[in-house]
DNA sequence: CTGTTAGCGCCTTCAG
DNA sequence: CTGAAGGCGCTAACAG
């Protein structure tokens, strides 16, 4: 980029050695005398010399680079983490390459080949279908350290996410104690595959000896609180007689209060709410959200170990191996359980 | 990162001919005949080759991968504008690298070191403080290509950035339009010496016939809607006879409109409220916020074909060119207009 | 203690 | 139409 970068050559030609014996000068080699490394170290600096990281590479064959692909940069929940994930890496001399796959398993191909070919040293991964991760498998297969950021099924990734099943199952407990039976779930994953949270869903259902009825479903088609706005607000319109819904994220539970407040339904009286991620507008939300909160700080730090642990196995990788991130559910007041009545008998209501 | 990535040489191997004509006939030279070329692309594909980037960089001299310096990413319009970048820069075949300041000169020292050392093609940069470039200026002058995304006041390198002064003065004359003359304002720009709302700001009051008084500005110490909300308290405490508050983000915004909130003052009955940024949360406050939006796709469009136009450009840099992106008033509720009233007669207040 | 040689994977130039 | 040679900037091995 700068027209003419200094070069061990340069520095070489100025203070009379050569090359070879600035490489090792700069990197301090006690191979050469203190007098002379000074000299050498003062041309550098003079010079503004900058290794060259890629000509490194080369005979390093490592860049010190991690790719992190990211579904949609909107979810201020993955920017929360690309930005920990930065920092962990950054604190150990990694840099951080960014892709975004926009929830599109043809892109997330791409940007797993760019990467490959730009020879990153690991690869972080929100996969966008959690069911289909077979472009994957064959990289972690050619040895490849590569760390998964959401659930893989079949357990053959190494993979760090929060537990999106437990999360959902103890939103819809909390509901379920609450007194409500017929629990609506707005979710966008299911199309993509991403089932975790709707059966962490049915299984709080279970619990709670309520039917799982179909017709409580709804899709907002589209992961942006405009959607979640639309569906929500039609589904209100049918009138199924709802208490209560379970948003799969924050973004979506956003839109979800907007349709509520447009059809004049009280939250939490007429209808309780639960998000998910627990991002920081949720806390100044119209009705501040109760939601099932997660530490992405944690999440981030526990998946850039795991990756570099992989980077660093000499051979074969190491067994694949799960973490999960227990979540928990934070309680405001969109859930009708803050002022310790139950939901139905009326609380402060929506008041802003 | 692979154990064993297929290299040219792989290829040659397996299809009998040099590394030499695997290169040309892989890149589609017409001096290969067409049938050689075929089997030396089936084998590739069967050896799932993929150029090596790095030593292709180490001979072209260049990556193909741009450094974004963010300050915090915590910004949700950083987040969106990093995103527009990343799509922007994919669809020309560049990668993007990302590192943060933290608002820290010698943390964005470091990332530009960083960057130089990786050779990348060009950066796009987020100033911690627009006042404080010189460690920018020199290379430019060296010939880096580098756009700014924030204001350079002394116009002396690239920049694309929203006009903050402009925007600050087209909030602070709709608030000074609605009768308003006590006009707080809550900005934490100032102690890094980005002062360009702060002047967009004075000069609303000056246009409006109204002395700037210092004791309206309130200094939140920090960027998170946390530390708005103390300061504002703290400031809504000492009954300053405020009618309105201009926020120098919506973050800032959303922290002081739950300082309201608690304190029993209504938005925007009590106060009028604007914000700056237009985030996606900002439709869904409490109270809807009016704020200073601004395109943030087209900035960053226009920050990545400025900064390929300069990595583009053969010899010497063409002079540093400044473009500003105009920003727009978005009014909901939280100002007061909205129903047509002055806000000081009590529009529909706070409710939800 | 320092210089020379070779090579990382690829591309360009020049021979053949 | 293809091969051989040289070099990008750096590091590693081996000489001297």
């Amino acid at each position: 980029m700068a027209r003419q970068p200094t070069r061990l050559k340069d520095i070489a030609a100025v203070t009379g050695v050569t090359a070879n014996t600035v490489s090792l000068a700069l990197r301090g080699s006690s191979r050469i005398p203190q007098e002379t490394r000074d000299r050498i170290v003062a041309a550098a600096r003079k010079l503004n010399y900058l290794p060259n990281q890629v000509a490194q590479s080369l005979v390093s064959r490592e860049t010190k680079t991690v790719g992190l692909i990211l579904t949609s940069i909107v979810n201020p929940i993955l920017t929360q983490a690309a930005r920990a994930i930065e920092r962990e890496l950054a604190v150990r001399g990694y840099s951080l390459m960014l892709a975004a796959s926009e929830n599109d398993i043809a892109k997330e191909t791409d940007a797993l080949n760019v990467f490959r070919s730009r020879q990153v040293d690991g690869m972080l991964i929100y996969a966008a279908s959690h069911g289909a991760l077979d472009h994957i498998r064959p990289l972690r297969r050619a040895g490849y350290p590569i760390v998964l950021l959401v659930d893989d099924p079949t357990r053959r990734l190494d993979m760090v996410s929060v537990d999106d099943r437990r999360g959902a199952e103890i939103a819809t407990d909390h509901l379920v104690g609450l007194g409500h039976r017929r629990i609506a779930f707005l979710d966008a994953g299911s199309q993509l595959g991403n089932l975790e949270k709707l059966e962490g869903y049915r299984k709080g259902l279970d619990k709670g000896g309520i039917a799982f009825d179909p017709r409580l479903l709804v899709d907002p088609g589209g992961h942006s609180a405009a959607r979640a706005h639309a569906a929500v607000a039609a589904f209100l319109a049918r009138r199924e007689r709802t208490t209560a819904l379970l948003a799969s994220n924050d973004l979506l539970a956003f839109g979800a209060l907007r349709a509520c407040r447009d059809l004049g339904v009280s939250v939490p009286r007429d209808l309780a709410l639960v998000g998910f991620d627990d991002i920081e507008a949720s806390d100044y939300a119209p009705v501040p959200l109760t939601t099932v909160h997660y530490g992405a700080d944690e999440l981030s730090k526990a998946a850039v170990d795991r990756l570099l642990e992989l980077i660093n196995t000499p051979g074969r990788l190491p067994r694949p191996k799960q973490t999960f991130i227990e979540p928990t559910l934070v309680v405001r007041e969109s859930c009708g359980s803050r002022d310790g009545g139950r939901a139905q008998r009326g609380g402060r209501g929506a008041t802003r």
